[in-house]
DNA sequence: AAATTTAGTGTTATCGATTGCACTTATTTT
DNA sequence: AAAATAAGTGCAATCGATAACACTAAATTT
C-alpha cells in the first residue's frame, strides 16, 4: 500500500550503493552509462520520486518562498501573487502563503513560521499598522534569507522593493483632473503610517501647486479602504462653504462610494464633477460609469519582485545588494473623469 | 552570522544529549524540572527555533498542504483560498498555492509537485478540460494522501469533495426569473465537462419544465466566462425569431456583457428583460444595475474544505471514507431581475 | 537491608538524499 | 613491464529532530 520508492530500494534491487543510484539520477559524469541505463529504468519501474523533504535538509534549501499579503482575496494582492507563482514555478519553486489581515502580530507569527519552514525566500506587502517588525526582519536577512517588499514597503538596509512610483501616481491623477478643467480637487486617501498613501498625496499637493492651485487641508481626508467609507467621506466634503469639483482617490473602492453618493446628491458625473481612484480594479472598467484609475501593474509586480527573488537566491557571494524597482503607473482615463468628449 | 541554532547546540553549551533538549522542549513528562528549565531559558538565549523542515523528514509529515486552483486572481478561488487559509494557519498548517490555468498537464505537473513535497493533503478544484488525473489521483489516494475537491469535482472514489448543489442554484435562479413573469428564459452555461455547469443546466431545465415551461434547446448556449462572450451570445439570441425575455447566465461576468449588450440595444431591464447571474462576484452588488446571482459561499466552501481535510488526517485508522459535503447555494435578488416594486 | 520500581538521562538508529574520501579495477604512460 | 592515471563504485558522515532502548541512581516496597 505504501508506494515510497527510495533510492536505497533501487540500490537493493539492483545490488549496488545509494550512493551510485543518486549519481546515476543526478546525472553525474562519473558512472558508467549502463548502471545509469540500468539504475533509471529501475526507478521508472518502481515510480521512484525524489523525495524533496530530504533534499531539503541536506540541500538547505527547500525550494519553497514565502508569501505574505494583508489578504489574498483582494484584486491587487491576488493578481500580484498571481505573477509571481507565475514566475517562480518555471524555476521549480512553490509559493507558500500567507496572511497578515492588516494585524502586525499576525504578520510576525507569519514570518516566523515561514523562517521556521525553511523557505528560501519571502516576499511580502507590509501590513497597516506601524510595528516593530524591525527585529524579526534583520534576523530574516541575518539568516541570509532573501527578503523582499512589495507595493508597501519600509526602507530597510539590505531589502530589494518593487513598488510603483506612487508619487508619480498621484501627480499624474491630480493632473489630468486639473486639464479636465476641475479646480477644487480633494484628495482621499489612506493610512497615514503607509509610505504609498504619502507618496499619492505628496503627487498630488505637488500637482496642485505646479498648477499654481490652492492647497487645501480640508479637501484632505483619510479613509479606510471601503465604499461606505468613500460615501461618509464625499457628504462630509459636500458640507463644506467651498466644497470640491473632483476627487482623486487613493483607493478604487472609495472612488466608487463617491460617485454613488454624488449621484444620491444628484450631482453630474462627469460634468459637474470628476473622480479618479488608484488601483485600477477590474470593475473600475466595466461599471456604466467607467471610474479612471491609475493602473499598478499587479501582475507585473509580482512577476518583478519573483525576478528580483531569484537574482538574490542565484547570487553566489554572500554580499547582496538591494535592488529597489520603481515601476511607472499608467492612468486609464475613463468616463468619471472626461468632460471633454 | 549564520544564526541557526540547533538542539546539538543547545546540548553542547549544556553538557547534555540532544535527546534530553528535544525532549524538554517538546513537553516531554520524562523530564527534571530544573533541567526543562534550564534548557527552556538556554533555548531562549540562543534564539533557537525548530527546524521544520528535519521534522517533516523524520515524522513524514510536512504541515503543508497544496491547494491547486485553475486562477488564483479570480474572485471565487481567492476567497476559497482565503477560507482555506485562515482554518488551516490556526492548526499550523501552510497553504501552498498552485495554478492549473486550466490545462490538465500543468495540473497533472503541480499535482505531482506537490506530493514529492510531501504535502499532507491537497485540496483542488479541477481543470476545464476533461483529462486522465485519474491515474495520479488514484496513486494519491494509495499513498494516503487526502484529496479533497472543491466546487469543480469528478466523482472518485475515496476522494471527499465540497460543493455547492448546483442543481439548486440553477433551479432557484429559474424559478425567480419565472416569478417575475418572464417566460421565454435561455440559458448561458459553461464547459460541458465540467459537472457543475452541467447540474446548473439541469436545474435551469427542471425549474422551467416544473412550471410547464417549453424547453427550447436553442435557448440554452455554451460561453466562456468572459464579459465579450456574454455580449456574443445576447446578440445572437436576439436575432433569434422567438427571442428570450430573460437570461440565466451561469457566470456573473457573462451576464455583465448580456446587461452591456441589452443596454445598447435599447432594451429595458428589468422591465422587458431579467438577468440572473451565479457566484455573486462582488462587483454584482455594487453596479449601477446591481444583478441578481447566486451565492457560491466561497470563503465557507473553502473553511469547510480546510476542517474535511483536518478530520481526515486527524482519523487514526487507515481506512478514511471520504466525505461529501453539499453547501445550498442562496440567490440574491438585485435589481437586474426584479420587476416588481 | 535486599529487591524492585521509577525517574531521568544517554546512546544510537532513523527519516532520504548527497558527497568527500577511499578503494578497486582498467587504462594509459613511460 | 612497471608505474601512474583514470574510471567507476562503495563507505560513511551529514543535514536536525525524534524515539526506542539501555542504563544509572534514587525512591519505594517487602
Amino acid at each position: 500500500m505504501n508506494d515510497k520508492t527510495t533510492i536505497y530500494d533501487i540500490a537493493e534491487k539492483l545490488s549496488i550503493s545509494a550512493a551510485t543510484v543518486s549519481r546515476a539520477l543526478n546525472g553525474s559524469t562519473k558512472i558508467s552509462s549502463k548502471t545509469r541505463e540500468l539504475v533509471l529504468q529501475m526507478a521508472e519501474n518502481m515510480n521512484y520520486e525524489q523525495n524533496k523533504v530530504a533534499l531539503a535538509l541536506k540541500s538547505g534549501r527547500s525550494k519553497n518562498v514565502g508569501v505574505i499579503v494583508p489578504h489574498i482575496n483582494r484584486s491587487f494582492f491576488s493578481n500580484v501573487i498571481r505573477g509571481i507563482e507565475e514566475e517562480l514555478s518555471l524555476s521549480g519553486y512553490r509559493v507558500i502563503i500567507c496572511q497578515s489581515y492588516d494585524n502586525a502580530e499576525k504578520e510576525m507569527e507569519s514570518l516566523n513560521a515561514l523562517l521556521n519552514a525553511q523557505v528560501d525566500g519571502v516576499l511580502m506587502s507590509i501590513s497597516d499598522l506601524t510595528s516593530d517588525l524591525d527585529f524579526l526582519l534583520s534576523k530574516t536577512i541575518r539568516k541570509g534569507v532573501p527578503l523582499i517588499f512589495f507595493d508597501r514597503k519600509k526602507d530597510i538596509n539590505g531589502v530589494s522593493t518593487v513598488t510603483i512610483n506612487d508619487f508619480e501616481g498621484g501627480y499624474q491623477a491630480t493632473q489630468h483632473l486639473i486639464n479636465e478643467g476641475c479646480k477644487r480637487i480633494a484628495h482621499l486617501r489612506g493610512a497615514k503610517s503607509l509610505q504609498i498613501y504619502n507618496d499619492r498625496c505628496r503627487g498630488y499637493k505637488q500637482a496642485l501647486i505646479d498648477n499654481g492651485l490652492e492647497v487645501n487641508d480640508e479637501y484632505v481626508l483619510e479613509t479606510k479602504s471601503k465604499i461606505e467609507a468613500g460615501t461618509e467621506a464625499i457628504k462630509q466634503l459636500m458640507k463644506l462653504p467651498n466644497p470640491p469639483d473632483a476627487v482623486f482617490s487613493s483607493s478604487d473602492f472609495v472612488a466608487l462610494g463617491v460617485i454613488k453618493e454624488l449621484k444620491n446628491l444628484g450631482i453630474k458625473i462627469p460634468e459637474n464633477f470628476c473622480v479618479a481612484g488608484f488601483g485600477n480594479d477590474p470593475f473600475t472598467e466595466f461599471m456604466e460609469m467607467p471610474i479612471s484609475s491609475v493602473d499598478q501593474f499587479p501582475l507585473e509586480m509580482g512577476k518583478i519582485a519573483a525576478r528580483v527573488f531569484l537574482e538574490q537566491i542565484d547570487s553566489p557571494g554572500e554580499i547582496k545588494i538591494e535592488k529597489k524597482v520603481v515601476l511607472s503607473p499608467k492612468l486609464h482615463i475613463r468616463k468619471s473623469s472626461s468632460k471633454k468628449p
